[in-house]
DNA sequence: CCTTTTCTGGTACATTTGTACCAATTTTAG
DNA sequence: CTAAAATTGGTACAAATGTACCAGAAAAGG
């Protein structure tokens, strides 16, 4: 019988968080069953029992940062834009690292299979978290693109850096959709 | 006296050549020394001698796709939207690894700092190439950050797939900018 | 010509990795 | 309580990696 332990989930747990942090701090490449268990403070054996592969690993933080994202997007709709740009802003830049492991692994998942399918979770969040905030639906799809444009540009050039800036940048993106916030 | 025997720039180009290779296969983790020189057909320490360090190998692929990028997006000028986007369309399809491989190494070019100056030449590259097929530059900065969000989409979801799709999408990107081509 | 620099090809080593194994312990189920 | 299952912690090993080293060949410079 499939039963859960209450003291194992808990560690299963402790090393899905280990996982983010050792993302964050060096990328896909860095997520090792050691490297997990030693940021976790639990032994190998430990990592590897409650994930037999690495791509498990993976998978796991590709499915927590989903959630987190659609925690952080959720009540964007109806929101004004100012507010819509601080809470990009925020998440770009206070949390850039788990922003730029976000992005990598949904790269990685182009080359695993084993991704594919959490990755597809996460892009979908994504796009349904940026629609709902345009009020023409006919513009939703370029408005979308143009955002996750937007979020590479930041990342990858920091700027717009400022809130300012960047809500500047959404009403730019968002100017030819009558209506807008 | 710094001299550049003919025969040792050949095995370079060999080598940089075999770089771009591994990188399409298996991502930035998949470069490694002895990959390079084995893909290369030349011993382990050819490719020591003229890239001492693993970022030195990454860095010369990411200046030579941008290169490639270049030359690609250079002509893009004044044609067509049906020109535009099958090259877009090519580019991405045809040589989807490739597309991968090039924003793998930006992401990279995140965490290592030996790649940053590269990276960003390459990103202003790809933005050089989107600005002047921009009527109006009112809206050249959006439709550039449009055009990318169009990249990641096509290369995460797999759409739009056909020509004339993607060039019913670079229409609704572009349509805000009046005399559009 | 000869000397200096560049390049070649090969080997070696310490480190890190995924993976497997196993005996002991704890928890669960009946 | 007892048997079965789950979990623990430790160890071991083959494979791959960055890096360094070196003796010799080839080319360059004067």
């Amino acid at each position: 019988m499939v039963t859960i332990t209450a003291k194992g989930e808990a560690r299963r747990i402790a090393l899905q968080d280990a996982v983010i942090r050792v993302l964050e701090n060096g990328g896909p490449g860095a997520v090792t069953h050691r490297a997990v268990a030693g940021e976790a403070g639990v032994p190998l054996a430990a990592a590897t029992y409650y994930f037999a592969s690495i791509d498990d690993l993976l998978v796991s933080a590709l499915l927590r940062v989903t959630e987190q994202q659609v925690t952080l997007f959720a009540h964007l709709d109806g929101r004004s834009l100012t507010d819509i740009a601080v809470v990009l802003h925020d998440w770009v830049y206070g949390f850039r690292a788990s922003a730029i492991a976000q992005y990598e692994l949904l790269f990685l998942a182009m080359r695993r299979d084993g991704l594919r399918a959490a990755a597809d979770l996460w892009y979908r969040a994504l796009e349904d978290a940026i629609v709902p905030i345009v009020p023409n639906p006919r513009h939703a799809r370029v408005v979308a693109l143009a955002v996750d444009g937007l979020i590479l540009r930041m990342l990858w050039r920091g700027e717009p850096g400022t809130v300012p800036e960047v809500e500047a940048a959404l009403r730019d993106i968002l100017q030819s959709a009558p209506g807008s916030p």
